[in-house]
RNA sequence: GCCCAAGUGGCGGAAUAGGUAGACGCACAGGACUUAAAAUCCUGCGAGAUUUAACCCUCGUGCCGGUUCAAGUCCGGCCUUGGGCACCA
């Protein structure tokens, strides 16, 4: 650095000079407003801190420190999420209790931040690891279990046979382990399970009274995936038996053509006719011996058999086959569904390859309903030539553009008939035989010919032409156009007509129409669109006792046992008289036991099982002798909590007083990582919704708003990885430029919310940026009001960097501040204040710098002073410069005052010489002119 | 396959409501200072045509269309990349 400016003394002196003031120490209960900043607290691994930590801490920690100096008594916590797999492998390895690592680590995350100068109050820091902590994780499951919401249930887990052990998602990826590569199977344990699902609805509509990110809203909401649909009743043809399907498209019932039953749904064996039995049972088998991945993996071609069974369709009454499949899940829904190959994806593939008949009952709407329309059928035919692999076109040149052979449908024609007569009238071809009949379209246009409105159904054929014999084309005389063969390439770009770039699309790309539109084939619903429809076929279905309405979600309960040793242990006692049984409250924590094995036992249970002397225990009800629980809490549960600790830290009765959770209300500001928008947060806002309805949190949501940042990647654009070689560490970064530079250089290097590559170049450019604002200092001169000339730009940083750390735009922020500098950098001198300004907002991204220099001024701490306010009247320019247009090209620009009306603009604009070069000997037809925007000049 | 996000100079990225595209920075080039280098300062910097020069002109925000006086921004379709989900009826 320059002259005598040495960073690495700074830095540790205004670092020291926060401590022993206590600077950022939240205080419980201060008259001050309360605002709560939260960064998700990291799993301190032994890699240490990553250049993406930086990002998320520094931001975040702009917030703070604006919001401080705003006069905010600001809660900016930081700890450890310290549980986890990463810290039990090293411990199997090393055979060292995973706390000692994770003790170090902490002692190394911590010292890394320290030098960052983050504005962390420490002295709230805990680890979810520290029994003063998960004693409360584990309260907090007994109230769980207490208020019927744990449960015990068997559920298959991911097993690898060769290792032996039990596998989350992520290490089973791809069905097989990611240690030994063994293919993975399922096993069937017993687990704890806590009741999410019953709060699907509180989470949807929680979502309401909080302000997260849209993403992230919906994020949440596809996890929870809602379906509104009917739960439709469906009779089994000569028997006594029926059963019930979900459906989210109850209007597309008339064109249901089948019904599939879960392969291990109750009545597949009791409809099946005998002649089906074998080949039932068969097919019954080979399912339960995929496991799940497999099941979803094989999805590419769908498999089933027919049962012999058929049942009647509530609304047709007509008799449709009953099918077994795996595609049907029993866990979702009745496990039984009606088949609409027309309007599903899954059900279209399946009646393709079972030959079962698709009927259509809604097209689509292409144009725009017009009133007074007349109404007709009509074709659109497309003819195929295999050898050219071109298709035949109409072009009408500037009449029409390019199409395809239409026309009208006549009386006592069919559809194909028409079809084959317009090919031969239009184009002569004579010998060509159909593919295949396309899916009906709705459509709206206007005839220029005849001036009238039409709407019309339109029927499409696919052609293949068989040989290119020709006889003459019979033509009426308005018909002017082009016979040509073309390529699909040609066809994209060149037909726009809506409808036959509709039929196109259908022809080449043949599949089930999932769009909405309008009901046809469908009795009462004829007519109607997809919402109409249902909400009129879901009335008849209740009137008729046919089925009624019904919400399912995809969200299921969250299994809630891990066989892992480094966990919260889940304080549950099993009694041989008793049954489960909750430890007593007073006596959390339930320890992990000090021992030096941490190998998973062989049939998948936790190590915990293992150590006799610690699941050996006496029944908390009756006395008997018992057996503990020897799963462990997932990761996810310590961070459900982490952020209500944080308000009330050092308390040993309660996970945190009502009082602080009051005082504090709610986390105003919530960042973390993309990947954890859905699971984490969704866990989290199910454990305080928990928490709120027994009673024991102020707010049914208690994260007001939820943004996630984006990744550093390294400088080749690659996530960072030590294989990859592009890693790079922070401690070099500040080693060498200082945390200021490292600092402002991670707010500037983009978009905060999207990923950015690494770039040293880019870094030295912020250096230099620093670099500049000390040597700034040699131009300051006595002075305590701003310089007036610099008083317009002065209130825009204002303005500027206040809404841009409060609405994520740092990149931006810092962008203002280098035009501020570069302003100051042209007069010849500037004053203190001016000086000590460009200090103090740079302040929240370079801290320690603009402290000392501050200092040097003679002026009181940065942290210690309040955060300016710009003056509006001094932001509004009088003067400005806009842009003059002809015909929306720009000629020209004109100084205008803002306040200059509509004639005074364009009289400013038309003395323009190279406006009048391309209005004169025209006709001005129109001039849009917009006070201090644009002046547009339209000309013929 | 479905859902979401993104695609703008050599590069990272700007562009509150559709209103002068390319702010700010990097890289690069030329110049100043210096014995020299580094550092620093000044100038230029989307492509193309034209010109002594300046102005000016044409094209230009992934591709093809549309709406509009005006489109990076809105609408329809397509392509590519990244992320999430995985037969959820």
């Amino acid at each position: 650095m320059i002259e005598n400016y040495d960073f690495n003394k700074i830095e540790k002196k205004w670092q020291k000079y926060w401590q022993e003031h206590e600077t950022f120490k939240a205080i419980n209960g201060s008259a001050k407003k309360p605002y709560y900043v939260l960064v998700e607290f990291p799993y301190p691994s032994g890699a240490g801190l990553h250049v993406g930590h930086v990002r998320s801490y520094t931001a975040l920690d702009s917030l703070a420190r604006l919001k401080r100096m705003q006069g905010y008594n600001v809660l900016y916590p930081m700890g450890w999420d310290a549980f986890g797999a990463p810290a039990e492998e090293y411990a199997i390895k090393n055979h060292i209790h995973p706390k000692i690592a994770v003790k170090e680590n902490i002692h190394n995350f911590k010292s890394q931040m320290k030098s960052l100068g983050f504005s962390f109050d420490w002295s709230r820091e805990f680890s979810t690891t520290d029994p003063d902590y998960y004693k409360w994780t584990q309260w907090q499951f007994l109230q769980f279990y207490k208020h019927n919401m744990a449960y015990k249930a068997t559920v298959p887990v991911n097993w690898c046979p060769n290792c032996k052990t039990v596998l989350s998602n992520e290490d089973a990826a791809g069905g097989v382990c990611e240690r030994c590569k063994t293919k993975v199977v399922q096993k069937e344990k017993s687990q704890w399970m806590l009741r999410m699902s019953d709060y699907a609805e509180d989470l949807l509509e929680g979502l309401n009274d909080t302000h997260f990110a849209d993403k992230v809203k919906l994020g949440q909401i596809n996890w929870i995936g809602k379906s509104i649909g009917a739960e439709v009743d469906f009779k089994v043809a000569d028997s006594d038996y029926s059963f019930k399907v979900f459906t989210t498209r109850c209007d597309t019932l008339y064109g249901a053509t089948y019904c599939v039953l879960a392969p291990e749904h109750e009545l597949v064996m009791k409809i099946t006719t005998a002649d089906k039995k074998e080949e039932v049972l068969k097919y019954k088998e080979e399912c339960a011996l995929k496991n799940e991945l497999e099941r979803t993996d094989l999805n590419k071609d769908k498999t089933g058999v027919f049962t012999g069974a058929y049942a009647i369709n509530p609304i047709t009454k007509n008799k449709i086959p009953i099918y077994i499949s795996d595609y049907v899940l029993l866990s979702y829904g009745t496990g039984a569904i009606m088949a609409v190959p027309a309007h599903d994806e899954r059900d279209y593939e399946f009646a393709k390859k079972f030959d079962i008949p698709i009927i259509q009952v809604l097209e689509e709407v292409t144009g725009t309903p017009k009133e007074n329309e007349s109404t007709k059928k009509s074709i659109v035919a497309i003819l195929y030539d295999e050898n050219k692999d071109e298709y035949l076109t109409i072009n009408w040149h500037d009449l029409g553009g390019r199409l395809f052979v239409g026309g009208t449908i006549k009386d006592n024609e069919s559809p194909l008939e028409c079809a084959t007569r317009e090919i031969k009238e239009e184009t002569g071809y004579i010998n060509f035989e159909l593919v295949s009949e396309l899916p009906k379209i709705n459509h709206h246009y206007y005839a220029y010919n005849k001036d009238k409105y039409f709407n019309i159904e339109s029927t499409g054929y696919l052609f293949k032409l068989t040989n290119t014999k020709k006889s003459k084309q019979n033509l009426d005389k308005d018909e002017v156009f082009t016979v040509e063969w073309v390529k699909k390439s040609v066809i994209e770009s060149e037909v726009n007509d809506e409808l036959h770039k509709k039929t196109f699309m259908y022809a080449i790309n043949p599949g089930p129409i999932v769009a909405d539109g309008i009901h046809i084939n469908s009795g009462i619903l004829n007519g109607l669109n997809k919402e109409d429809a249902i909400t009129k076929m879901l009335t008849y279905l209740e009137e008729n006792n046919l089925g009624k309405k019904q919400v399912n979600y995809k969200m299921r309960d969250w299994i809630f046992s891990r066989q892992r040793f480094w966990g919260e242990p889940i304080p549950m006692i099993n009694c041989p008289n008793c049954g489960w049984v909750p430890m007593n409250e007073e006596d959390l924590p339930l320890l992990l036991p000090d021992v030096a094995e941490y190998e998973p036992t062989d049939n998948g249970d936790s190590p915990l099982a293992k150590i006799t002397d610690w699941v050996n225990c006496k029944c908390p009800k009756c006395g008997a002798a018992a057996k503990r629980e020897t799963d462990t809490m997932p990761n996810w549960a310590g961070s459900s909590w982490y952020f209500l600790r944080f308000m009330d830290p050092h308390n040993d009765k309660e996970f945190a007083s009502m009082a602080a959770m009051k005082y504090w209300n709610k986390v105003n500001w919530y960042n973390g990582g993309m990947e954890h928008t859905a699971r984490h947060l969704l866990y989290a806002r199910f454990w305080v919704q928990f928490l709120y309805n027994i009673g024991l949190v102020p707010n049914k949501e208690m994260i007001d708003i939820r943004v996630s940042h984006g990744m550093v990647l390294g400088d080749n654009n690659e996530k960072m990885s030590k294989s990859k070689g592009n890693v790079i560490n922070p401690d070099d970064i500040v080693k060498e430029y200082g945390a200021d530079v490292l600092r402002v250089y991670e707010m500037f290097m983009g978009d905060y919310e999207m990923d950015a590559p690494w770039s040293t170049s880019s870094l030295r450019g912020c250096k230099r940026f620093i670099d500049r604002i000390i040597r700034l200092k040699n131009k300051v001169v006595d002075g305590n009001n701003y310089t007036e000339s610099l008083s317009v730009i002065i209130n825009k940083t204002i303005k500027k960097v206040t809404d841009d750390i409060l609405n994520m735009g740092y990149n931006t922020a810092v962008a203002a501040l280098m035009i501020l500098l570069n302003t100051y950098e042209d007069q010849s001198t500037i004053t203190k204040e001016d000086y000590h300004l460009i200090l103090t907002l740079l302040n929240p991204f370079a801290p320690h710098i603009t402290e000392e220099l501050n200092e040097e001024l003679g002026y009181k701490p940065i942290c210690e002073t309040a955060w300016p306010v710009y003056d509006a009247s001094k932001i509004e320019e009088q003067e400005k410069e806009i842009g003059v247009q002809v015909n929306g090209k720009l000629r020209a620009s004109i100084k205008v005052n803002v306040n200059d009306d509509e004639e005074e603009l364009k009289n400013k604009a038309l003395k323009e010489d190279n406006v009048k070069k391309y209005v004169e000997g025209k006709e001005i037809v129109k001039v849009i002119a917009i006070k201090g925007r644009i002046v547009n000049i339209v000309v013929k």
